[in-house]
DNA sequence: GTAGTAATGTTATATTATAACTTGTAATAT
DNA sequence: ATATTACAAGTTATAATATAACATTACTAC
């Protein structure tokens, strides 16, 4: 076993071989959605592949114009509705914060994150939420709350930031 | 001491004197501001009181739509500068999933809440959210992650709307 | 191959938010 | 009291984000 994720931090904040992560988690979304079912078609998944680029959150306009750049679609529910097919799948996270996306880079595509957003460099890293989903279900219900969605999202320094003094990236 | 919050469902979901409810906040909210020396001016305070009028959250131009009714500037900035004091100071939450706002009815304006959305009828509670926090906290912390802000929201049905069946409110 | 369904393309517009500058108001210092 | 300063409110304009509605194309099941 190579990697233990429980106690790793996140790779969107060191220095990885990012064409190798890429690759994975195209090759797991692709599984993913033949095995769901799910049709991943030549724009929503190269909406995807433009995500993975990079472990930064794009807005919806940023990717359109990309798409645009290579001859798709150039009005906005292009990019919408390739992003909405996504981020219901799990495939991507709409970040609110930012209205913006990421690529969603975990293994598992079922349980929500907890986004961790660097306010210096902007990329996104993503914790397991699932503890903290249940914590946060508990704490609802014991108010006659049911959760159904749930989002959560941090704002601070990454790592490689913080040890920059925070002013920038 | 009459109530015991902790263990207590939110009474945004509950009936309960609302104009007591109101008025209790907006006094602890003049005290705070007093204390901080924060201007809390008429406009600001307006904004706060009409956020107050239910347990919903509203949206910038809703609330845009009212003060320009009541006499006070129709422009956006108007509404959000009031709203970014507001939410700033901890007066009132941005509740990112809806881009709008819903007054804080907590007696603290510290440590940030875990927000209760109801799908069915749009009311907004808030649970207290420290624990969340410091666990979300060292969850990020081990990752060398360091937060600054954290926003919590949970979609889902209240107890009210959840009884209905989760069809209407 | 036809019918039904889902995805894409396109036009138009709605909604949310901010920049930049002007005018007013309140606090502070003299 | 009045000049100075700083902050708040008003105004104009526009930027950024998102969706509705409908036409066309592609895929799927029969």
């Amino acid at each position: 076993m190579a990697s233990k994720n429980r106690e790793m931090p996140d790779p969107a904040f060191r220095p990885h071989d990012h064409s190798r992560c890429r690759r994975k988690v195209l090759a797991a979304a692709s599984r993913h959605a033949r095995d769901q079912g799910l049709r991943l078609t030549p724009v929503r998944r190269r909406v995807l592949e433009i995500l993975l680029e990079n472990h930064r959150a794009m807005g919806a306009y940023e990717v359109l114009e990309r798409l645009a750049r290579e001859g798709w679609g150039a009005q906005p529910p292009i990019a919408y509705r390739a992003l909405d097919f996504l981020a219901r799948h799990g495939f991507v996270h709409k970040v609110r914060r930012l209205n913006a996306y990421v690529a969603c880079t975990r293994s598992t595509h079922s349980d929500p994150p907890l986004l961790l957003i660097c306010r210096a460099c902007g990329r996104v890293g993503e914790a397991e939420g699932a503890g903290i989903s249940r914590e946060i279900g508990a704490i609802a219900g014991a108010r006659g709350f049911s959760v159904e969605r749930l989002g959560v999202e941090a704002l601070g320094l990454c790592p490689a930031c913080a040890a920059d003094g925070g002013a920038g990236a």
